[in-house]
DNA sequence: TATTGTTATACTCTATAACTATA
DNA sequence: TATAGTTATAGAGTATAACAATA
């Protein structure tokens, strides 16, 4: 099987239409192309304020839920409890929240926002909706709603899929 | 003999509530975590073919395109061109693609898929229809379709959002 | 001088094992 | 024994600078 294609033209000009139609059959291709658009706009969006966008949600989970644990923060967000740690440090370096001692049990940290958390979290906040109000103006508001709604459809499906065919998580 | 533990908790702390309803109210958050599921199914496909996302997409984009650069190829996959030489590398190692040359510019190769790269591709693309079919199954055909056309207009919205703020990208 | 493919590098994000101190 | 937080580390994924060959 000669792999020597040399005198094989097909003449590969700059100008050549490019086509993904086929990648667009496969909705995660056409959602991550998306998302890719919504997660730029929102780390620009959080730059001014010193916050990345786990680091946004980190402030965020804790100011309405405060008390919470690192590992329920972890569990939360989706994210391993090693990567939290040096995320709940920068923001406990900057005085946006705090470590604090639980009583009952010594293992564990509090943790709570503090004013200057509570206030940046506002200001990010506010901007984060007002950015992505811009970018989604091109969908009617029935049109938005659906697609979240389609959102937390997906996500809830993950958890029906994965009983019904009840992973065997353990060994692949 | 299993071990069963006398208090079953999928979260063993505090017996608070943990929301997220605040992220919720972000479009990118909800994408995000639905995005999060595509994308873990799509790997899991994947790998029974020994393919990754990204070499998937290449794979198929060489195929629906033939003759096209590498130049082109890692611009319509919006990645860097350094980062799509290893992944070239990979496809023409397994003998799925080749590099030919290119007669009229000899800096450039004319990427083509194999018989076997069109055989894994039509595996791989009729495994991903059926996986994703399964998982957007929740979703009625229009609600389907819904989505995914908010999903382009979201992608295309950007190009459209840089023209009306004449992005000063240079600076910031 | 500009472009194609490439190398080297670095930085982020994520995942896992193992340690400590508690329970 | 199990859990909460931590440390160290490794693997992806992604970004930029710079180089050789060629246009």
């Amino acid at each position: 099987m000669p792999k020597v294609q040399k005198f094989t033209r097909r003449v590969p000009s700059p100008e050549m239409k490019i086509s993904d139609a086929t990648l667009r059959l496969h909705a995660g291709y056409t959602l991550k192309r998306a998302m890719n658009v919504m997660q730029a706009d929102l780390a620009r969006t959080l730059k001014p304020f010193g916050l990345r966008m786990i680091t946004y949600s980190a402030l965020v989970m804790i100011a309405d839920n405060p008390g919470m644990r690192q590992a329920q923060l972890a569990d939360a967000l989706a994210i391993e409890r090693p990567n939290l740690v040096v995320i709940i440090d920068g923001l406990e370096n900057r005085e946006l929240i705090t470590r604090d001692i639980v009583p009952t049990d010594r293992r564990a940290y509090s943790l709570q926002v503090t004013l200057a958390g509570k206030r940046l979290y506002d200001k990010a906040f506010k901007a984060i909706l007002a950015h992505e109000a811009e970018i989604l103006s091109i969908l009617s508001d029935q049109e938005r709603e659906q697609m979240l709604a389609a959102m937390c459809l997906i996500e809830a499906a993950e958890e029906h899929w994965r009983t019904l065919h009840q992973e065997k998580k353990t060994g692949d």
